[in-house]
DNA sequence: ACGATACCAGACAGGTCTGTCTAATGTGCG
DNA sequence: CGCACATTAGACAGACCTGTCTGGTATCGT
């Protein structure tokens, strides 16, 4: 086994520096000699593991993309019930949009400041389908009469969320999401 | 009278270029390069009107501000019940994203291109400040039980139709805050 | 007619960006 | 040992960026 040869390599420093970097400044703002310099590493290594800025960032939005998954995965074995399930999903966005270092979702800033067919827009129709998907399973298990229609509408709260929290610079937009998504779900579940 | 020399100012013209190519393209992405050549300026000229790029984006943002403001004010004249204007601003955004030029929000695009304090977060957090009161006041209009809370919400959708017509390509996020939000005023107007 | 003013065309400086290339320096493995 | 390979530091090219400056042209009010 080869484990320790400079603690971690090349590529994974290169990748959180990228991480850190990119997403408090934005991905066109920074520059590959900022990220070198963070990443204590030099131009030629990262030529040689990402190729290109571009594959870069799409390795940056695609580390981003798997771990507000598993986030959420992970997270909602907190609850049991399915409400509470579907509920807890903008109580797991509270949190996120709490932490100090939020900035917003790092698929709309990357798709913002790229150009129509970038690689951010590729990774944000990713992440989009399965969140509505998430939604959608959700609110079937719930007992939505119309679980699409519903999950449509948690989807509009989520991304509300996230984005008027990073704008407000604040997270209480999560809460007011989480109190609508409630008053929809008690909507779409009671007779009509 | 001084009415047709250029037939328009150069000033003008510079605004309406930076006002097409940012909004498409993104503030950091367009160089002053193409805004007066798409103009068909001097570059002398734009730093005799604006004084600096800087100062051509807050021109550009703050137009934006203002048509959005118009749009909406004049807009809701067509609907005379409460219920039916706050419901209209809703329609309004549906009309606003289906337009084949539509690329998201241009203050959230902006800020997302910018670093935190600039220009861009300036004018945001005004435009942002006038829409939640715009929501509060037809919330109180519509006999809210708790005007200020249904405007939070309606601001979360308001977001989240903006920012999903633009992921998702499709102006149904707007209909679909729409239908959310006359679910949430049923809820907050009806006896709890 | 004439001066002021607005405007145009474009060179230029000084900086930053991505990406390539040259060498030298470890570091593991047979 | 000796070979292959990852890594490092940094110069360099070529493009693009903002902002300044010069000089020439047109159009206005008077």
């Amino acid at each position: 086994m080869s484990a320790a040869s400079p603690r971690v390599s090349a590529r994974d420093r290169l990748l959180a520096a990228a991480d850190e970097l990119f997403y408090a400044e934005g991905v066109h703002t920074v520059g590959i000699d900022r990220i070198i310099e963070h990443a204590g590493v030099a131009k030629a290594s990262l030529y040689n593991s990402f190729g290109s800025k571009d594959e870069l960032i799409r390795a940056y939005l695609e580390g981003r993309h798997a771990r507000r998954r598993n986030r959420i995965l992970t997270g909602l074995e907190r609850w049991s019930t399915p409400k509470d399930k579907l509920l807890g999903v903008f109580d797991l966005l509270a949190e996120q949009t709490a932490l100090p270092t939020y900035r917003g979702c790092a698929f709309y800033n990357a798709s913002a400041e790229s150009e129509p067919g970038s690689v951010a827009e590729e990774v944000s129709a990713t992440i989009r389908a399965w969140t509505r998907d998430l939604f959608a399973r959700l609110a079937r298990d719930a007992g939505a009469r119309d679980p699409e229609s519903l999950a449509a509408q948690l989807m509009i709260l989520y991304d509300g969320g996230l984005v008027g929290a990073r704008m407000d610079g604040d997270s209480s937009p999560a809460l007011v999401a989480r109190s609508a998504a409630a008053a929809l779900l008690q909507a779409a579940t009671t007779a009509p």
